[in-house]
DNA sequence: TTACAAAATGACCAACGCTGTCATTGTTTG
DNA sequence: CAAACAATGACAGCGTTGGTCATTTTGTAA
């Protein structure tokens, strides 16, 4: 019942340290025992036993995934992302939530890290935007991938995947401009985001673009959530001159926005459009449903955890995987929450909309 | 850096068997020995390495969770009372995310446990209720402990951790019942899920309880989902004789129940009371939020937990904890999306309700 | 074809940190 | 004082990796 490298050894009829050196994926084995080897281990679903692996390895065949973060779809779908790379890859999953803002944080991480033995860690927001910890871990010597807002690779953010909520934000908004809207608002998420931010940059830089002056009053601050969205929407409808548009920084803003536009009996979309960002379950569960980002977390995360699986790997152990630095670029996700602007001859904002700038 | 048990037995002055047994609470230790290694464990704060446990001890060290369920919130909270049981009791957690409707999910799980050589599996709907799960884990003799719907401890449920929808909903009508209302409709949740029958029943056992006799029309079917509550709560509002309150079987039903109301305009909580259950974040994130049932996700999954651990622990090392079968009753909580009855003179259903029989 | 270097494989053993088994030592108790 | 039992220790072994060499096979140039 209990496979062991032992019996993958007789079948194939080699020694078991030719069994390790395929497990192991170590060079100098013949092509042809590759293959016997192979098929010994499929014909028997041979799996290596990681507590023992552990015990006698160097390495460590788990990897961790700290969380902080009160939007559970996005746990749970990063984790699942993490879980299915590591089922390929013969890695174990190390879950860990805790408070990002405790006092200890640090110190806990690292004694999560050293006590686990961990291959490696998958940082997402807040943890990857809180830089003492990358310098612990760095200090301790554990790899580590984060997943961080920003488009351009560099050399400084090797050992992250990117999300490119700037050119996201930018497509957006032009879906909205070409809907014929100009007054468009913003609802911004957590300042402390840095998503939030680049998210308002790529909206501003759409506008900028089609020349297009962003009314500094059609930007409001808040946070990630439904409330926020409650609140600044009630702000903007309150407005002498209201928008014709709002762009919230994600679905839970947008889906409090809907609400409010609701209850001042604003029609959407007809009246008013609303796009938001990331294609939570939350988008379409209102009604209408929203227009929106798809930012695919799982897969985000599969990338994140094969390029810590990368570097785990020892040096003469390299797969020849062509090395990049993996860019996400959130798409948009068309649906009934937007529609063509009302009156745009009304609109009171300053234009100069010449040229038609499509990418 | 790396503390072994060798370090611990040097300390304390004992051999490292002595220190083994402290570890795992084996009887026959001098309270004086157990003092010293107790100590030696403090000062060095010893841990002991799980990998070598498991390759060494025909124990296990960690245990499953399968799950498949749509709801992220519950997923997390099941998840992070789970983790804390854990660490509390120095176990590891494996987490399998999968598809309960697979055709070969049985052996999918089976082969899981086997191979990962877990203590046990904790069951959450729709796994805990699905009879050829527990059928096959019993003959290849693993434990696990189910979460299941029900209010009444029974032998045949030993290994269960017991949600009492039942008295919950009865609770839940009460409030609604000392609100004046008796016209009261009753959203249903998906009817593969015994909870929602559950729900249901104690819905009309308090109804029953009061005199009142259940309006057969004002009990529609439908499913966990805001889509769901969105049309129940349409099609009870077309009625000729509108409902003057609504239990709605979970909050995403509620929240669609009270989307639909806001577009019929009804205002709630004066013209119409909207109750959920749950407690889930989506509950906080109506306007306006909505009276619900908390269900301890985290308290509940802890427990599941722990009753395994105390049944994977070998005869001879039982802690002496009470056993019993734990009963969760969700509680009441009043927020605003309840009122008193508009008018309830002019309620037409049929009512007896002389004596107030609180509880 | 031979000779020789290089590549591929195997045999062996010591870890890794802990638990299980069984033998041994202490400590009571009648 | 010996039997009886409690407390402790010695030692093997869990399944694998990582060494170190020895041996075999293969490839290559003469």
């Amino acid at each position: 019942m209990k496979v062991t490298i032992n019996d993958v050894a007789d079948l194939a009829g080699v020694s078991i340290k030719t069994v390790s050196r395929v497990m192991n994926n170590e060079p100098s084995v013949k092509k042809a025992t590759l293959d016997k080897v192979n098929a010994a281990i499929a014909e028997l679903n041979y799996q290596p036993n990681a507590a023992a692996r552990n015990l006698a390895g160097t390495r460590s065949y788990s990897i961790g995934y700290i969380y902080d973060n009160p939007n559970a779809y996005y746990v749970i779908d990063m984790q699942r992302g993490l879980l299915d790379a590591c089922r390929k890859n013969g890695y174990e999953l190390l879950i860990h939530p805790t408070n990002a803002k405790s006092a200890g944080i640090v110190q806990e991480v690292i004694e999560l890290v050293q006590h686990a033995r961990l291959a490696g860690l998958v940082l997402t927001p807040p943890f990857s935007e809180m830089p003492e910890i990358a310098e612990a871990l760095e200090k301790i010597g554990v790899d580590f991938v984060r997943i961080i807002s920003g488009s351009t690779p560099s050399p400084k953010l090797t050992n992250c995947v990117l999300v490119d909520d700037f050119t996201a934000a930018f497509k957006i908004t032009n879906h909205l401009l070409e809907l014929g809207h100009t007054d468009i608002a913003f609802l911004c998420g957590d300042e402390e985001h840095s998503s939030s931010g680049e998210r308002l940059a790529g909206f501003q830089a759409a506008l900028t673009k089609r020349g297009i002056h962003a009314n500094p009053k059609f930007v409001v601050p808040g946070s990630y959530s439904f409330e926020s969205g409650v609140k600044g929407a009630k702000h903007l409808l309150g407005l002498g001159q209201r928008p014709t548009a709002i762009f919230a920084c994600n679905d839970e803003i947008a889906a409090g926005a809907l609400f409010s536009a609701r209850l001042s009996n604003v029609d959407i979309p007809t009246e008013l459009s609303i796009v938001g960002f990331e294609n939570s379950p939350f988008s379409r569960q209102t009604w209408p449903p929203l227009t929106t980002a798809n930012q695919p977390n799982s897969t985000i995360a599969m990338q994140a955890a094969e390029l810590l699986f990368k570097h785990a790997r020892p040096a003469g152990h390299q797969l020849n995987t062509t090395e990049q630095q993996p860019v996400f670029i959130p798409e948009l996700l068309v649906r009934e929450s937007t529609a063509i602007c009302p009156n745009p001859a009304l609109s009171t904002t300053q234009k100069s909309a010449q040229k038609n700038t499509r990418s």
